[in-house]
DNA sequence: GTGTGCATGTAAGGAGTTACATGATTGC
DNA sequence: GCAATCATGTAACTCCTTACATGCACAC
């Protein structure tokens, strides 16, 4: 019974008090989401595997006549949910970064372009640390140690980078600047 | 022709002096392997595709015996190239984290097994920012200057990255060590 | 009575990985 | 002669996204 990390997620915010399918997806879009994000897609099937899996229950919990199903965590979905939490098993790490990307062929650019580049690059960034800054004080307030944690790891590191891209910038238009090549 | 960017990795890599598969498939593993990687499932395929859509042309260059095909960019390729670089289109970026994901849910964990997976992240990154320490001197020699600005961005952030970790490790030490609970 | 939010789901398709198959060349 | 490297490719599979379908509840 080999748990993909979406599974542990699922399991994971089951824990923290998240009931049903809607609930979880709304916790990860406004907290995991930056460093594992989940759709509908496989939140719904993931439960019903962890429901066969016995490792949570479910019960029918309608509000008026609206459908709901309600779910919580058994013994071992508990215990499963620790030894993954605890293992020292290998952890995945892939990054998409279509900034970087480009930046890394930004020789075929001309200087202004390229300055350019970093502008969109920083201002994707600040989009992402302004929305950072808008949930912190509900991850602060949840009393919850470790999803405050790493909110606050999201915005300092989303403005480390931030100050990169600013730094990278100032250094090619001062060269742009003093470099007779400017003149052609 | 919508082009993916693993679609103007092969472009870009051809661009960089690459002429076959298996040069793009050597040069993205130790280059942009950690913001876009590339498996020849998807760089072959690829070069078919480019090559009908007339971005590249391919010409079969065996050595000696053995098969090999060699691509160049045509002027439509370079052109397509350049308009991606230089274009404002919405930036991709997805992280599939698992270490920040499992210290997420840290809460989970005692104490001191929260130490030990924040010890587990950090080395991860160490061996990261390793194999990135091996390769830089080549980036450097190069002659091209945003893949060594790419290299040393990888560099810097992964030991801010480590040395975030260890801060918190001390943090998580030191109120162990001054605090009732540790008693328990 | 209408729009927004709550709530559950699925079908189709895209992107990417893994594992395998094949065979030549080069260095020891 | 054997291992490592050069070189090309594909089939099966997994994971995930997108778009759609459905319907109730609540506030204005």
């Amino acid at each position: 019974m080999d748990l993909t990390p979406t599974a542990y997620v699922v399991l994971g915010m089951i824990r923290l008090g998240k009931t049903n399918g809607y609930e979880i997806k709304q916790l990860v879009d406004q907290s995991t989401r930056l460093f594992w994000a989940a759709s509908y897609g496989q939140i719904y099937p993931e439960l019903k595997r962890l429901e066969e899996a016995g490792l949570i229950e479910g019960e029918d919990a309608p509000t008026g006549g609206r459908q709901r199903r309600s779910y919580r965590l058994t013994a071992d979905g508990e215990a499963a949910l620790h030894d993954w939490l605890a293992s020292d098993s290998p952890l995945t790490r892939e990054v998409r970064d279509e900034g970087l990307l480009r930046l890394f062929f930004a020789d075929a650019l001309s200087p202004e372009e390229a300055i350019e580049h970093l502008r969109r690059m920083r201002r994707q960034h600040e989009e992402i640390a302004a929305g950072l800054e808008r949930v912190e004080p509900e991850a602060a307030e949840s009393g919850a140690r470790f999803p405050l944690m790493t909110a606050r790891y999201g915005l300092d590191l989303h403005r480390w980078v931030i100050e990169w891209c600013s730094a990278r910038e100032r250094e090619l238009a001062e060269e742009g600047a003093t470099d007779v090549h400017q003149a052609r």
